[in-house]
DNA sequence: TGAAATAAATAACTCATTGTTATATCATCG
DNA sequence: CGATGATATAACAATGAGTTATTTATTTCA
């Protein structure tokens, strides 16, 4: 019945004190004006106004309406207020998730990024490995996922399909073998999987364990997997020791390294995709934009490769 | 840019979890929500909901909005509610002004009725002469002027018109003659006006002074006033005193009489109209126009007349 | 796994609202 | 009493905000 528009044009018309001076102060035309509180007090179904030959002067009921006006509207331009700055990126928070390795560079650089251009923004982070991550995304529970897929890896078993956001792809990581520094193939250009069918295997995440099984199966072996950690550093420290082998993203090798260790692509080669993963409801909020931006130019910085060198070609 | 509705529909979402359900709960159909949230979202320049599937959630900045949404819509019907008060005559104020002889009878009349009718309006009261009410129903200091006008009288120098108003007629008030018992006229039928040239007279208010001058003055006299007073008690007790004659209107005498005074008619006649007062503007206010309506009552209670009688038949 | 069910998006259309300009009316003031 | 300043009205255009019918997509359930 009564909107905004209506206690903006009262309170211009008690403010100003004739509808002319109302309609300048709005913007507006004089006739709009006065249809406008035609209109109203046909709804009210009271005088608001009365016009008393060339001045106005509100009415009780025009008095309540103008009154009530301040609170109304100020209370909507600070509801405006707040929205704009989300928009403008003078604030906005985003949740991001991202999987263990991706936080000792990639996901540091890119929030520094995102402080240095927005400082306002809030990125908050949490660990997550993809199907938690991805999880976590469609629940609600964060913005930006920093996740990863292994080329030709078929998920679908009850995961999260990353098909289903939209992804940006950040880096190609290849998968490269590491062996302990005495191991035969530690001088070799190259590792073919189906060699090492009897070797000791020491898996990673159980999404990288899983992308073991497959690349094994394709090579017609099943790996004997003897260790399994989550965390890469105690991976290589295993291989180091002897305790067995591993497939190892060469991203981690490049905060980890292990001087006892040696790193060698394997035949068939094999990579896996690191993306950053929203849904296209989240990528028209402008701090996730921002972020997705800001991902995207801390893995340039992080690692040339064929990938990013296609998307700044572009 | 974010109007009432927009909060409504954005709370609604909040409140029901979905586009539909927040569709039936304002009694819009499920397409309506779809776009007005797309129009939201174009406008604020970011998104508002996140789809998620079947289900929707809001974002950062739709949270925002719904956040507002109740202060602000609770502000708006508190509002729409005190102004329907007053159009419903469940509240609202009236400043009624009246001319002090009218203060006897008729405007208490009307007051009672006024509030057996409608108990939550209130009705202040002040006493004014024709002149000032008129003034201040301009000025916007009454919204009802009781007032007269002299039959034939032409006013204009400075005054009001009464004709500027909208004005509803309640009594035809006849004026007479006040002589004493003992005058030569006492016991006549009527008075010519001209027989009493040379007499003393007591004039009332500067109106009813200005009205006598202008019926002298068309008798072809001017008279000679003795005395002056606003209160017609005492210009009743000057008569009785002997101290002069006067005009004096006929409502004045149903409540002071003076038995030791003697009241005819004059010819030619005189008549003044009693009217209330307002203006177009107020008079769309309900409770103005209640005021009036009892007003009317009153005086038709107050003395049947031709008048009141042709108001009646209406 | 595939079909039914549920929910949102889209298309096409209607109608009311809210502006506009041009003009009339009306009160005030020198 | 005419010039002026203010509101009202008329006629019209653009937009907003609904509608129904239909499509698309996701979930659920047999």
């Amino acid at each position: 019945m009564i909107d905004a528009a209506g206690l903006r044009v009262i309170r211009a018309i008690s403010e100003e004190g004739s509808f002319t001076a109302a309609a300048t102060s709005l913007g507006y035309s004089q006739p709009a004006i006065s249809q406008m509180v035609r209109r109203l007090e046909e709804r009210t179904g009271t005088a608001l106004v009365e016009r008393l030959g060339r001045t106005v002067r509100l009415t009780q009921a025009g008095q309540v309406l103008a009154r009530h006006a301040g609170p109304v509207l100020s209370a909507i331009e600070a509801a405006e207020s707040e929205v704009a700055a989300i928009a403008g990126l003078r604030a906005g928070r985003v949740r991001l998730m991202a999987f263990p390795s991706s936080s000792s560079t990639l996901v540091p650089r890119a929030l520094a990024l995102v402080k240095e251009r927005f400082p306002d923004v809030e990125v908050s982070f949490a660990e997550g490995e993809p199907p938690e991550s991805l999880a976590a995304l469609r629940a609600g529970e964060c913005d930006v996922a920093v996740a990863f897929t292994y080329e030709g890896t078929d998920i679908g078993r009850g995961e999260e399909h990353v098909e289903t956001f939209l992804s940006r792809p950040l880096l190609e990581d290849e998968v490269r073998l590491a062996v302990p520094k005495n191991h035969p193939l530690a001088k070799a250009d190259k590792a073919q999987l189906s060699d090492l069918a009897d070797a000791q295997w020491i898996a990673g995440c159980p999404r990288c364990r899983g992308h073991l099984l497959s690349l094994a199966t394709r090579a017609g072996f099943t790996p004997h997997v003897a260790f399994e950690t989550e965390d890469y550093v105690a991976v290589l420290g295993l291989v180091a020791e002897g305790l067995g082998v591993a497939l190892i993203p060469d991203l981690i090798l490049r905060s980890a390294g292990n001087d006892r260790v040696v790193t060698l692509p394997i035949d068939p080669a094999s990579r896996r995709t690191v993306q950053a993963v929203t849904t296209a409801d989240l990528e028209r909020v402008p701090a996730v934009a921002a972020t997705l931006d800001a991902l995207v130019d801390a893995a340039r910085a992080t690692c040339p490769s064929p990938l990013t060198a296609a998307i700044s070609a572009r």
